[in-house]
Formats: C-alpha cells, structure tokens, sequence
RNA sequence: CGGGGCGUCGUAUACCGGUAGUACGCUUGCUUUGGGAGCAAGAUGACCCAGUUCGAUUCUGGGCGCCCCGACCA
C-alpha cells in the first residue's frame, strides 16, 4: 500500500488527555482515534494490527472449536433468566427506537457484556444429544462493558475486541479435559504473538462459578494493573484474591516467598459448570434416555487489549515496535526521490517485486524530507525499513534498518528478498 | 461509585474583566531535499447554560466531557 492512500496522519504530539503510553503511540502513529472514553475506532493501520492479532487467535480456536458471531444486542429478558440482568455491573441499556421518545430509565436491551445468555441457548437448541456432546462455538467480536472507570488506553475500554469460546461437555471429567487442552492453546497464541516468554498462568478465584479456581494469562508490563504472585521456577502466578493463609494451605505454596510483579491480563478461562445449564435448563440425553445437565466452560482472549500490550511491552523512545507477525506491514519501503525519477522507478519496482513475493509493503511514496519520512517511520513501527535513495543507487545496495534493534545493513535486492524469506 | 485535576483553532500551548497570540498541521506561491526545512501570504478557536458586570474566554454556580488515584472488573 502506498503510504499517501493510507488516508491518516502522524502527529507530533499526542492529545493531552491521553497519558498511556500505548494511547498515545498509536494515536500519533494514525492506527486509532479517540471516539470518546474508553472507545476508540481503528483507522486503516489499526485494522490491520487487530486483523493480524485476531487471525494468530483465529488460527488455534479453529483446532477446538467452530466460529460464529452473536448479536450484540440481547433483549433483558435473556439477561432475567439466567438471574444476571441486574447483577452484572459492567451492562450496558439501550433503550428501543420506540421507546426513545418517552426517555424512560428502564431500557429494554442491553448490548452484551458477555455471551454466555446467548450461546446457552443456541447450543441447546444445536447439541441436545450425548452423540453432540463435546462441542465448542467461539466468536471474535466487540464487547460493550458499563466500566465505571476507562483507562490506560486500549487496556480497558468500554467498547473493545473480544475473542470468546465456550465449551459443552456431558460431565465435569470432560470439560476439565478440554480446559487443558484450551489452556495449551492459549498457551500457542500468547506463543505466536511474542509474549508467551513473559505469559503466566494465573490462579484467580472461580468467581459466581465454581468452587474452584478460574485461570487468567498474565503478561509482565509495567503498566499493568493488576499485581501478581509469580513463582517462576515453578511458571505459575497467583492473583491477589487467591492469596490468602487459607488458600496458602490448600495450595501448599508460601505466598510470601513468590515474587510480586505487575501485570496485565490478557486471558481467562473458566469452568463454568453447571450455572448455565441449570438456568437455562439445558440437559442432554444420554445414552440411557436420561436427561443430563450440560458442563460448560468459557474461555476469553482480548485482541484490542493484546495490541495495546504489544505497544506496552515493545515500544521505545522513538515509537512503536511492533513483533514481527502482527505489524500491518513487514516492510516499510521509505523513498527518497523527491523529483529524482530514478529514484521513484527504482522503488515502484521495489515495490512490484516484494508485493508480487507475497510481502506486505507500505510505501511511503510521499513527498517529504527525509527526516520527517524517518521519524514517521520509527513511529510507525513496522520490523524493516528499507530506503530508496540516489546514494542507494549508486551503490547498488539498500539500507535495511531492522525496527527493533535498530541494526542497519546493506543489502542488494536479492539479499533482501533472502532476508525477508527467512522471516 | 468516592476523591483530585483539567476544559482556549485539527493538535500542543500562552495571555487577559475590554480587538485571543504562538508553534505544528491545513491552503497558495517560491526556495530547499539523508533525521521532523526556510521565506511570504491565508483559513480555522474560548464545552454548554445561568449569574455577577457597562462589558465574561477570564469571576461565581450548575451541567456535560476528559484525565489521574481508589473501589469495581463474571
């Protein structure tokens, strides 16, 4: 894509209203604006980023489970039955169009929060029979939560992506089973984005669900808002509500030894049990004839939380670092031809050659000095620049500028089509 | 939801109870061209509603919005 159609700007300063590190990277950089608290849009370099983010998920739920989108809306009624319309802080009302006119408080939809009212029914309606049974949907779509206070940016919005699973067994043994198997995949798309290394399981508390624990991902960053109880040696952490002399006991573990860090969360999953099922009524038949409640699980992956972490974890003095598999683009293709035409038809076919070899390229065909050209670029964040220019003519060879360590080399064309192929 | 702070061109800032200035960005022209260029000429601004006052962007009150700390976060 050639940068002068990417319809954004960079600014040199971010608004002062923002204070994130990662608001104000990627606001500066053009990925996203601001729409008002803890809402943002995705212009076209965001998109991108989500969309790559979004397909890293995509990849692994697609092993263990069947996508599909569910409405955003819900009538309250849904929300009654499973006894949560006005337990759930984090709902967000609606009122109908009809309705709209009259002003009136008690609104009649909500926008979800959460899917579990949704796709109780929907799988009871899909899997009523053992033969069914086990079966997972998942959905990547956005969330709508009432947060009494957004913040930090793409950490903690009230509109914001969510990837969410949920899993239907016959018996607990079976959903534990499958749990496992989603924590492995967890486990591979933390793996894939760059983080997995600084990616904890955490114990948390099984909240209105289970008895037992929930598990959150947890990934080190100093921005992070939550503080974690991490034993390295053994690769697990505890939250701060599972840190308790009675929990200490059960779990035989001396909080006290384990090493406090912050930490943002980026994962959860749950063992849902029976709640649902048993509020919706959902059973299914055995092989005996006898009805069975469903166990279900839920699982949940925040994509546009995960970009603001990367920005989080990578970025540097001079902007964002993006790790290689989610950056919009692979290379930045930054010309310096101004009117020298050479210059211009060298990075077209540049441009040509690394597009047709499947390489993503923005090209910053713009007609700016080189300095301004350069700091976008560092701004931007994408892994390799490559510069085009009259002295890189005459030598024959290319700076390429690798983002993150800010290493240079000299390369020919074919020496970089080589490099970029090794990625 | 409790506490604190802040609302001035698109963005960042300044000043002021009496014609609102600067920088970046934007428009036009010329020059410049490897790390955010220069000159010249333009366009664009006081969150809303009351009150005080001859006069309010400035002072007072209310509303709304935004940010931060805390509580909350299935």
């Amino acid at each position: 894509m050639r940068q002068s159609q990417l319809f954004t700007k960079t600014r040199r300063e971010a608004p002062k209203d923002e204070v994130a590190k990662n608001a104000q990277l990627l606001i500066r950089a053009g990925y996203i604006h601001k729409e008002m608290a803890g809402v943002y849009s995705y212009l076209p370099l965001g998109l991108r980023t989500l969309g790559k983010i979004e397909a890293i998920i995509r990849k692994e739920m697609d092993k263990i489970g069947r996508e599909i989108l569910m409405s955003s809306l819900a009538s309250q009624e849904v929300w009654k039955q499973a006894g949560r319309l006005d337990k759930v802080d984090s709902l967000m009302r609606t009122v109908g169009a009809n309705e709209l006119s009259l002003a009136k408080n008690d609104a009649s939809y909500v926008l979800n929060p959460t899917h579990e009212e949704i796709v109780t029914p929907i799988a009871q309606e899909n899997l009523p029979s053992y033969k069914d049974l086990p079966a997972a949907y998942y959905q990547i779509q956005t969330k709508f939560r009432n947060e009494a206070r957004a913040k930090s940016g793409l950490l903690r919005g009230r509109e914001f992506r969510m990837k969410d699973l949920y899993s239907f067994h016959r018996d607990e043994k079976d959903l534990l089973d499958y749990y496992e198997k989603a924590k492995m995949s967890y486990k591979a798309v933390f793996d894939a984005l760059g983080i997995g290394a600084d990616t904890f399981i955490t114990l948390a508390s099984g909240g209105d669900f289970t008895t037992g624990f929930s598990h959150e991902f947890q990934t080190l960053v100093e921005s992070g808002e939550d503080m974690i109880y991490l034993d390295r040696a053994n690769n697990i952490a505890y939250n701060k509500e599972v840190v308790t002399e009675e929990n200490a006991k059960k779990l035989g573990v001396d909080f006290d030894k384990l090493e406090q860090v912050k930490a943002c969360e980026v994962g959860n999953i749950f063992p849902l049990n029976t709640k649902f099922s048993k509020a919706f009524n959902y059973t299914y038949i055995d092989e005996a004839g006898v009805q069975q409640l469903v166990y279900m699980g839920c699982y949940g992956i925040g994509p546009s939380r995960l970009m603001g972490i990367l920005v989080e974890k990578f970025a540097d003095e001079k902007g964002i670092v993006w790790p290689k598999e989610v950056a919009p683009f692979q290379v930045h293709l930054v010309d310096l031809a101004n009117d020298n035409e050479d210059v211009k038809r060298t990075a077209q076919s540049m441009y040509d050659e690394l597009t047709k070899a499947g390489i993503e390229v923005l090209w910053d065909d713009r007609d700016l000095r080189a300095g301004e050209k350069f700091a976008d670029s560092d701004l931007i964040g994408i892994p390799t620049r490559v510069v085009v220019s009259a002295k890189a003519l005459e030598a024959g060879k290319f700076e390429c500028v690798d983002r993150a360590s800010g290493t240079t080399d000299h390369l020919t064309t074919a020496e970089l089509r080589e490099s970029l192929n090794h990625v």
